[in-house]
DNA sequence: ATGGCGGCTCGCAGCCGA
């Protein structure tokens, strides 16, 4: 089984390289991110003449997230339980007997913005909402932007970035909460190439120059860990004409 | 490394992302 991740800051521009990747890479499950359609304008026509499913909670402008799958989603929910945000952030679906979770973490701003203290409390409340899901669901994977790089090594620049917004101690320390819960960052049970980003900056180079930062990440319980073969990033997508800043992340699973 | 990009809006400049 075949999961994969993309912030794809806006379908509407990038849905031919969404086609595209589902062409190449053929996974059985798409998360997207910063979809900025309402639903009613939503490309569905275009994914199922794909030959994929699609459950979307979007909004016009900002955020917007989508599972695609090649499997029927089963038991879908938007949004974090018992959490009224108007923000369309998250979208949950079983597909294939995986609970899957795609969230668009907000991006905080900087540490001293009222959106950062929003940032902090959404990823509580996540993080109690996952601790329910993960009581029912054994096979469960979060993938998704997170906005939030773990260590070190996930930033070009670790002396630069230190404190700040994305690499700020509490946001690293809420997501080691998330993984405390029962959760593995896929990308680090493999060996990885020195220096691998997922998102870069548009402005002065940040591609070219490798100037990035690894914040999309797929988590999984120890059940799919076990059984996760690989894990990697898509910097191909990221290489392409009018790219998104992200690049995909997919992480393969065999299961028995 | 922060003006310098790119996407959005009933745009023609300003907000937002990361």
């Amino acid at each position: 089984m075949k999961l994969a991740t993309w912030n794809v800051n806006s379908l509407k521009v990038r849905l031919p390289q969404v086609l595209e990747f589902l062409a190449a890479h053929k996974p059985d499950v798409l998360c997207l991110q910063e979809t900025k359609l309402d639903d009613a304008n939503f490309p569905i026509a275009d994914i199922t003449g794909a030959g994929y499913q699609g459950v979307f909670s979007g909004q016009k402008t900002y955020n917007g997230v989508a599972i695609l799958s090649s499997h029927s989603p089963q038991e879908v929910t938007m949004g974090i339980a018992a959490f009224e945000d108007p923000q369309k952030r998250v979208i949950s679906a079983v597909v294939n007997g995986v609970r899957i979770v795609c969230v668009y973490i907000p991006n905080g701003e900087s540490v001293e913005s009222a959106k950062y203290v929003y940032k902090l409390d959404w990823l509580r409340r996540l993080n109690a909402c996952l601790k329910e899901e993960l009581a029912r669901y054994p096979r469960l994977a979060v993938l998704g932007d997170y906005n939030i790089a773990p260590e070190d090594r996930d930033v070009h620049d670790p002396k630069f970035w230190a404190g700040k917004v994305l690499f700020s101690e509490p946001e690293k320390a809420a997501l080691r909460d998330m993984v405390a819960l029962g959760l593995q960052d896929s990308f680090r049970l493999f060996e990885q190439p020195e220096k691998s980003f997922s998102w870069w900056d548009y402005r002065m180079n940040g591609f070219k120059r490798n100037l990035g930062l690894r914040i999309d990440h797929i988590l999984l319980t120890a059940e799919l860990a076990k059984a996760c073969k690989s894990c990697r990033i898509d910097r191909d997508m990221r290489a392409k004409e009018r790219p998104s800043d992200h690049a995909p992340v997919v992480a393969e699973i065999d299961f028995l």
